[in-house]
RNA sequence: GCGAGGGUAGCCAAGCCUGGAAACGGCGGCGGACUCAAGAUCCGCUCCCGUAGGGGUCCAAGGGUUCAAAUCCCUUCCCUCGCACCA
């Protein structure tokens, strides 16, 4: 591509990253101070870049460059997630191995972060797969085994038959509970499993939520959600069977209605319910076919046993029932069918007495309540409840659970245990042997990394396969061995690695820790929102339990997250292979170059909204950086831009002025699109400017470079040709953010005066049918007008009293009289405007607007030197207009 | 059902927190400049009426607060996302 189509980007684009690459631009020293800490989501392995990427990695870049060029040092890196399924899938396909596989999309990959001119300091690249990184996954496994952290766990696990794997519950989506990667229905298996204890840091985790204010709302609530705290109590029952008394503890959030429970449930896997099954064919069978936790109506079977009410003493019948789960509260529920939709429903399909023991606050409507109808599960105040009759809900859950014996405030979390258990090849091993003597002994820390071994085609897990691996000695007794030949869930890998990127290359420890405590926490934080939960929940446990380990003084490690949204197809839908609607970062780049994409994704919406692709979009992004490259060529670099003495000129200096704070506002907030809407408008109006007779080529210089600047965090390559057209000294990369060279206060004010008296000048030529007009005047009002509005605005009420006491507006007489009354009907709501002085010279520098779009001359009059006739129609903020024609 | 976020002109979308401009911007459409012509580019217009800058009706619907509401409050309807037989 030549010069006549605008530019050569491929030309452009590489010479510029490998001069960024030689002059170490991105680059972060060791002793850097607290830098700005800018990270993305680093991506998973799979060789090809796609359009979410792109965005994903431009907004970051773009902030990093920002940052760096208004002054901070900037951590801005980049690695790999590359431990994973899908490369044991490949390799499984194409007769390779995952860490061949694997090596080569990290090329592929690493080649077009380089194509898009992303600014990450290499030197700090991170890879998950490497020894030199898994090593610490290990070494954090003992730590916290150390600290009680780790547990091993004969568990009931979710098993997805096609991958073969364990999935964290995490990972089991939707009510039809399907595998999150492969969609198929996941089954359950009872294996030996490890554990990571995040319950440990349930309450933490919860409540420190709230602190995180740079957070989208949407993510915290899911973490909420997701740790899902339930306070109630758990109250003991003792359950009769044939055999014996057994105490079965029954957790409850509404103990207050305890005097109507009818009836007690098990879940059908809960022990008793188990031992039931033995004695009971309905109840095996009930267990073993009818049970159906998914159902819609919830089922049930009668027991032998019978259960006694604690408060009551009354005997209740226990039930199997396939509503009740063993993994929520302590699977058994006191069953309160006067109070609980869930268990009202069974009672009617089972025939059991429903109890109303709980009234409406104001008792006006008692009668309204029809228990046997519909649960009345608010809380109000108890009846039909002994001595508790009266009480309101509350309070007599606090009593209850103090009186009654047995009783314990209780807590329940929907957040289970990290199961880090993996029965795959392609992961950190985890270290640890199995003893005959010893048990699971861990590996010491001096004999990690426990290493892969080559990876054998098989269709089990491959470290099975690796007997001479497997087998192995006893750390502690030196007897025979085998190894642990689960790997880690892959997100143990991601939920740390922004601290390994703090001292990559450290052989001693994960990380640095002085360096960690000064340059975390990571200050903003950008990636898909299919991480709300696991992996932003998993690295905020990994930190807080580094900081109770004194590795870190930080208990959160990300300041400020942002989702992106998604890139849409042309179409406005999910971009996919089997609607064809998908777009190739690697055709835009060949196409358009890697700036125009850039710009594109940017410009297209704030980063947290999805949008479509449009291939116009780009186009118009593309022309953009034509239009800006050119102008930088054409414009004399050297002359200067002082003070212009040209009304036109001090106008374009003042916008240029007003788009620096502008943009830079746009920056600090992320909102890219806006900022570059900025930058636009003013180019535009340089172009316009450019284009007259008489320009101060110094205003023009002046304003390309500071739209290069502006615009280099976003198209940096283009804004890096720019630049050397321009003289500018190093990169634009490292040059100074600019600042506004004038005072741009009043701005607004101006450009709302002059848009709305040019507005008028086209309403009057269009309305008024004129089709040349041959003159313009403009005439502001007079200065008394504008002291009659200031005592208007100071006015407490009355208004014409207010201006009207003033001597010399009084002996304006009827003139004064009558703004004064005009003002009084306007007031509160009286316009703000510019002082009489800076009025006139914002019109008369926005004149030469005017006069090119009408081709006519425009005179800018104060009242004294305009006709009285049209000097009385102007008002402040508002000047008169005459428009001549023949 | 619970929780969160939304509903702004033909479409996309800013403004809403901190009330005071028919409501930024883009696309599409219309008109003009340039051109042999088209494209590209540039300048306007794009809720309705209007031969001097005027008038009318607007921000899902309805109600309220206020001198003043797209903006604050209440109710209803609709959309999107997350969670859900959670004891």
């Amino acid at each position: 591509m030549g010069r006549q189509n605008g530019y050569d980007h491929r030309e452009i684009e590489r010479r510029w990253q490998d001069q960024w690459d030689e002059a170490d631009v991105f680059r972060v020293p060791d002793d850097a101070e607290d830098p700005a800490y800018v990270l993305a989501m680093f991506p998973y392995t799979s060789g090809q870049l796609h359009m979410g990427h792109v965005r994903n990695y431009a907004i970051t870049d773009a902030l990093a460059r920002y940052r760096r060029m208004d002054g901070d040092e900037v951590l801005h890196p980049m690695g790999w997630d590359s431990f994973g399924l899908p490369a044991e899938n490949a390799a499984n396909e194409r007769d390779t191995n995952p860490r061949e596989w694997t090596e080569r999309c990290i090329e592929q990959m690493r080649e077009q972060f380089e194509a898009l001119g992303f600014g990450y300091d290499w030197d700090r690249e991170v890879t998950t797969c490497d020894p030199d990184y898994y090593r610490w996954n290990q070494w954090i496994f003992n730590r916290f085994r150390e600290a009680g952290l780790v547990e091993r766990q004969a568990a009931t696990v979710n098993w997805c038959p096609s991958c073969e794997t364990v999935l964290a519950d995490e990972q089991v989506e939707g009510e039809a509970e399907l595998c999150w990667r492969c969609d198929t229905p996941v089954e359950e298996r009872d294996l030996d499993q490890w554990f990571f204890r995040t319950t440990e840091y349930a309450d933490e985790l919860l409540e420190d939520i709230d602190e995180l204010d740079g957070w989208p709302t949407n993510v915290r609530d899911m973490q909420r959600n997701w740790i899902g705290r339930t306070e109630g109590a758990e109250v003991p029952f003792d359950v009769e069977t044939p055999d014996a008394t057994e105490t079965v503890r029954a957790f409850t959030t509404r103990l207050d209605t305890i005097h109507g429970a009818t009836f007690f449930a098990l879940a059908p896997d809960h022990p008793l319910a188990e031992a039931a099954a033995e004695r009971d064919d309905e109840v095996a069978h009930f267990v073993e076919h009818v049970a159906d936790p998914d159902g819609d109506e919830p089922q049930g079977v009668a027991t032998d046993m019978t259960a006694r009410n604690p408060v009551t003493g009354e005997e209740l019948p226990v039930f199997v029932a396939d509503f009740v789960l063993s993994d929520i509260g302590t699977g058994a529920l006191m069953a309160v069918p006067g109070h609980d939709e869930r268990d009202h429903a069974f009672a009617q399909s089972h025939d059991l007495p429903i109890r109303q023991v709980i009234a409406p606050e104001d008792g006006a409507d008692t009668e309204d309540v029809d228990i046997e109808a519909a649960p009345y599960t608010e809380d109000g105040v108890l009846v039909n409840s002994g001595e508790y009759d009266g009480l309101s809900s509350e309070p007599a859950r606090e009593r209850l659970t103090e009186e009654v014996d047995g009783a314990d405030s209780a807590v329940q979390y929907q957040l289970r245990d990290w199961g880090i258990s993996r029965q795959r090849y392609w992961g950190t091993p985890i270290p640890i042997v199995h003893c005959e003597e010893c048990g699971p002994v861990s590996v010491p820390d001096d004999r990690l990394p426990v290493e892969l071994p080559e990876f054998v085609h098989t269709t089990g897990n491959p470290l099975d396969a690796a007997e001479e691996w497997k087998h192995t000695e006893c750390p502690e007794c030196g007897g025979p061995a085998v190894r642990e030949t689960d790997t880690m869930d892959t997100f143990v890998d991601s939920s740390w690695y922004f601290l390994r990127f703090t001292s990559p290359d450290l052989d001693d420890a994960p990380f640095d820790v002085e360096r960690a405590n000064d340059w975390m926490p990571v200050d903003e934080y950008v990636g898909g929102v299919e991480h709300a939960v696991m992996h932003l929940l998993y690295s905020r446990f990994v930190t807080k339990a580094f900081a109770d380990l004194d590795l870190l003084d930080h208990r959160e490690p990300f300041e400020s997250l942002t989702t992106q949204g998604m890139v849409l197809g042309e179409d406005g839908a999910k971009m996919s292979k089997s609607r064809g609607n998908g777009v190739s970062p690697e055709r835009i780049v060949s196409e358009y170059g890697a700036d125009t994409a850039r710009l594109f994704v940017l410009r297209a919406a704030r980063p947290d909204k999805d949008f479509p692709w449009s291939e116009e979009g780009v186009r118009s992004s593309n022309s953009f950086l034509k239009r800006l490259l050119e102008m930088a060529r054409e414009v004399d670099p050297d002359a200067a831009a002082d003070d212009p003495d040209d009304p036109a000129a001090e106008y374009v200096a003042r916008e240029v002025a007003a788009t620096v704070e502008a943009a830079t506002d746009r920056f600090e907030e992320m909102e890219f699109n806006r900022a570059v809407q900025a930058i636009d408008e003013m180019v535009s109006l340089l172009v316009r400017y450019r284009d007259r007779d008489a320009v101060d080529p110094g205003v023009v210089a002046r304003g390309v470079e500071v739209a290069v600047k502006l615009l280099a965090p976003v198209a940096p390559h283009v804004c890096e040709e720019c630049w050397t057209a321009l003289d500018g000294e190093g990169f634009v990369a490292e040059a100074d953010w600019p600042t506004p060279d004038r005072d741009v206060n009043d701005h607004e004010q101006a450009v709302r005066l002059v848009e709305r008296t040019r507005e008028d000048v086209r309403d009057i030529v269009e309305v008024a049918g004129i089709e040349e007009p041959t003159a313009i005047d403009v005439v502001t009002a007079p200065e008394w007008m504008h002291d009659a509005l200031e005592l208007a605005r100071d006015a407490d009420g009355d208004v014409v009293g207010a201006v009207m006491s003033d001597g010399d507006l009084r002996e304006r007489g009827e003139a004064a009289a009558d703004y004064a009354k005009d003002l009084a009907a306007a007031a509160p709501a009286l316009p703000e405007a510019l002082a009489p002085d800076r009025e006139r010279a914002t019109l008369e520098r926005a004149a030469w607007l005017v006069e090119s779009e009408f081709d006519a001359p425009v005179r800018v009059l104060a009242a004294e030197e305009a006709d009285d006739d049209l000097a009385s129609k102007a008002e402040p903020g508002r000047p008169a207009i005459h428009v001549h024609e023949n």
